[in-house]
DNA sequence: TCCAAATCTGTAAACGTTTGCATCCCTGGG
DNA sequence: CCCAGGGATGCAAACGTTTACAGATTTGGA
């Protein structure tokens, strides 16, 4: 009794011709009458035939399968990101293999995996790793095309935002409102992971507050730990200024949460007493009238996905800078 | 040239034994002297050897992957559940495949696709996909052994949590605080998910009332359609009752935050107003000082991997009640 | 009508492992 | 000293495809 699947020798026998040939009629390739197709496609899904993968990849050097690696930490961002892709590869018939990295010290361990990792994929999407491949360029490194977005990478393509140029926008919003005393709320540069973003964004901070003449004062600066109880601490220690600040911009959304949280337990009403920006437009931020600044990670990681298949085929390394329009919502107003 | 990777034939070149004998040495089967043994694998750290993973797929027929299919609607629960399953199986070995599903109408393509996408993995984790499986036991349906987080399937192991005692202890806290005006705010039925979980809640929230001798008012029940903002929108409309409730329990804590938000802008104080308790234990809760009974998805995510691979190695089927703790948080105090 | 080119098909050799089976060697008990 | 039995190894056949190459057939232009 054979109950298991068919084989492409199965399709064969049942329509009378070789193998190559219906190996050739399933995957569209030239050279098969149009006759023998029809009838190998005909039997192929009586059958319910379907190629085995393993015997398939190994034949072909193809692994249509593309790897996604995305960090644990801070959920949102890497799941939306990871949704995107999904959605491109269901339909295009990729499979995504998805290695997660559990804390900062765990990139060495990926570091270390990688060059196994890669032999299953025909491509890679990295997210928000910063990891550092020292020497190589990240393609002849992984040895396959990758893709980073959130970060650049040299030899990769890149799908990343001007966090800069975005800081500043937000800063701006809350300038154009009249507020001169603004605090901001930073994540902290974690030591073991190399990435500019915080670095960044403060400049951004400084760039709109300077170009407005406005003074940098370091006393209205304090890290949010990327959290957000982080965010409520923050603010607890800004509040503690000899002058306190009027609004106050986050590097991060929910940062920002815990902002609004901390100001509503000891009564200061958003907008009102304290207008707060963030950064990101996390899922809930809509929900909760965050103004923020608009990251479309889901559309980013649909443009990720988009650019590996193309590097696969062929086209050349690119560089993608996504918008970051403001979305002003319900916690910014006119400085009172 | 030959920069491309050793095969085992080189490894057998090298220390000039067989390639069956490197294949044994390498996994560690019986019957390899201990000297070849060593010989064999310095050769192969040394040429930095490591299988052709399609080539030993092929042969062997184990793919050493796990298909995780997760939904891609409410981005927190599934990604921390993949998180958990992630850890356990990076250290295992195993490859972890995702498939998402954008909308619950993609549960039929992924049924579709099932037969297709359980051929690359040796066992399947479902998380909270709430297909249906007619007939066909999932492992005979699969072809695999699968094991369902969120949801229980026939023929499947299962980690779940018991909704509706959980549900009760979350009112049953309230009523506990001197509450006997207690509004819900459910996640609607979707037509296209047949999932019993907001039914089991309601019949917590039922069971609670009516174990006090409360009456269950319909007109305190109402839909906030899984989301902050539908939350929002539900909290506004108790509040028009003619006997407005003096707490909450919401069926998430996503929709716990749109209940904050929507009293705090309306001038309600929480605890002091409004009692609010969630069901989660969102990323979030922690630091926004909601009330709420803790689903502790990341270890649920551990442990259906670890299930899953004993599966794999041959043991029963088996189903896990995983424990709801209430955590008494800043949102829910005595009635006033 | 004839020949070259194009189209169609089949044969068989990869692809790089795993594994059943046979062989050889060595050890120890009778 | 002989032989059984088990440890150690090698040979070669899978595993199920893809694809280079060669043959067969058809087509079309001169």
């Amino acid at each position: 009794m054979s109950n298991s699947r068919p084989t492409i020798k199965d399709i064969a026998r049942v329509t009378g011709v070789s193998v190559a040939t219906v190996s050739r009629a399933l995957r569209n390739l030239p050279y098969v009458a149009p006759a023998t197709r029809s009838k190998v496609v005909e039997a192929a899904t009586e059958l319910e035939y379907e190629a085995h993968p393993q015997a398939s990849r190994l034949a072909s050097g193809r692994t249509w399968t593309i790897g996604v690696v995305a960090p644990q930490f801070g959920t949102w961002f890497p799941f939306r990101a990871l949704g995107g892709i999904n959605s491109v590869f269901a339909k295009s018939g990729y499979d995504v293999l998805v290695s997660m990295m559990t804390s900062p010290g765990d990139r060495l361990r990926f570091l270390r995996d990688a060059r196994s990792f890669c032999r299953r994929v025909d491509g890679l999407v990295l997210i928000d790793t910063f990891v550092s491949v020292e020497g190589d360029s990240a393609e002849a490194f992984f040895d396959r095309p990758v893709v980073a977005v959130g970060e650049r990478l040299d030899g990769a393509s890149s799908i990343t935002i001007d966090n800069r140029l975005a800081a500043r926008r937000a800063v701006e919003h809350l300038i154009e409102l009249g507020h001169e005393r603004i605090g901001l709320v930073a994540g902290p540069h974690l030591p073991d992971l190399p990435t500019p973003v915080p670095e960044q964004r403060r400049l951004g901070y400084e760039d709109a507050l300077r170009a407005a003449g406005l003074p940098v004062d370091p006393e209205l600066a304090t890290s949010g730990q990327w959290t957000a109880a982080g965010g409520a601490a923050a603010l607890s220690r800004l509040l503690e200024c000899a002058r306190p600040p009027t609004a106050v911009f986050c590097m991060s959304d929910e940062m920002a949460f815990g902002v609004l949280r901390a100001a509503a337990t000891r009564g200061l009403a958003t907008p009102g007493d304290l207008s707060v920006v963030g950064f990101d437009d996390h899922d809930l931020a809509g929900a909760l009238g965050l103004t923020t600044m608009r990251q479309a990670v889901d559309e980013m990681g649909v443009r990720a996905a988009e650019t590996v298949m193309a590097l696969i085929d062929g086209e050349p390394v690119s560089d993608i800078t996504w918008d970051v329009p403001l979305m002003v919502r319900e916690t910014t107003s006119p400085v009172g």
